[in-house]
DNA sequence: CTATCTATACCAACCGGTCAGTATAGGTTA
DNA sequence: TAACCTATACTGACCGGTTGGTATAGATAG
């Protein structure tokens, strides 16, 4: 027989678990509801995760690194798409755009956000790694950035640093207003602002 | 004894809730530790609030109304300092740039997207009311940008309510970003973008 | 007298977490 | 080939504590 020891179960609490906490929050998604939601009973998920609090590192963790991965997956495809570093920034934020438009997610949300409006419940490890994964886009982007910077000199000066940070800034907004407006276009239309600032700050 | 006749209790439990709910979230924060904070009784707080509930559809209200009200507030003081439309918006932004320059609190962040965060919790009249104060923002904004494109055509065809829902955005991730680096000064620096995002765009 | 509380006690529902036990598959040994 | 052992992946009942909320009796102050 079709032996279920693939069972896969600590990867659907984790996917349960995103999705009731992206529109609940953590404190309001009480375990109970999580294994509801996956079909398990209590003992199977504390077998996973030692606590609930374990549960939210491993989940934080799980979203920074598909977070990360993207990031590298995404810069790599723009680069190949064009060899300009201004250019290739702006192919970047293009697929970012394109990704958003396909998004059929009923309640989009960060994750990061999310746990940063709770953060007084987690420990130092999960806070850290929200820092983390900011300051891995930020220096990311900034490098970029001054490659761009370098190939195409601002035409007004400008803190490269900072303007990186904008585009987590615009993300994380982006998530609020799309959300609270319930108009998920918010999100294409501000990466879009962000792309023309860039266009107009290095004369593109 | 010196009884607490200037009582206000209702204030108190607004702003202690207030600051509990932006470091802990809304279901973290319990009425035990509001009450706690404010150092009076169970049977004080719900003599000033019917459910735990009614007090967020409270304090969502009193924080829109603070916040239109400054909005209001910076807008006159803005169109006093300049009449022309591009430059009086600019002074606007600049004068949110110096409010947030002192800001002291250790821990900043918005009721807005805490609320949003925690959606699944909250009746449709608080939903609604957040909502109701980002639509409020973008018609401020882009009526006044209407005013300064007319005045100083847009180097570039631009979208003006996404370009007003811009500062919203920005707002918020700044917080987002603010929170989770613990820097405070995120703030300035992304509002001074969005400032000279607007003055490439229009020109000025 | 009314508004604004304090103090104490209580409730049912729910909370995170524990525990003993079960089912099953795959070795290892005699 | 049967007996035994181990590891993994659970079930379901249960625990003490906390939750939002209620009730009631009385104090204080204008």
């Amino acid at each position: 027989m079709a032996t279920r020891t693939r069972t896969n179960t600590r990867e659907r609490i984790l996917e349960t678990a995103e999705r009731l906490i992206l529109t609940n929050g953590y404190a309001a998604t009480s375990v109970d509801r999580i294994i509801t939601g996956v079909g398990i009973t209590k003992g199977a998920f504390f077998y996973h995760f030692k606590t609930k609090n374990d549960m939210a590192r491993a989940l934080i963790r799980h979203y920074a690194d598909l977070d990360l991965a993207r990031l590298d997956e995404y810069a790599t495809r723009a680069w190949a798409l064009s060899s300009d570093p201004l250019q290739s920034l702006l192919v970047f934020i293009g697929l970012y755009q394109e990704m958003v438009a396909g998004m059929t997610d009923e309640n989009p949300g960060c994750l990061f956000a999310s746990f940063c409006y709770e953060s007084g419940q987690f420990d130092d490890e999960v806070l850290q790694t929200l820092d983390d994964v900011i300051i891995a886009w930020r220096e990311r982007i900034a490098d970029w950035l001054r490659e761009a910077a370098a190939a195409h000199p601002p035409v007004r000066p400008v803190d490269l640093d900072s303007l990186a940070d904008m585009l987590t800034v615009v993300f994380e907004g982006a998530f609020v207003v799309a959300r609270s407006t319930r108009s998920p276009g918010v999100f294409a239309e501000q990466l879009q602002h962000y792309r023309q600032y860039l266009e107009l700050l290095f004369d593109a």
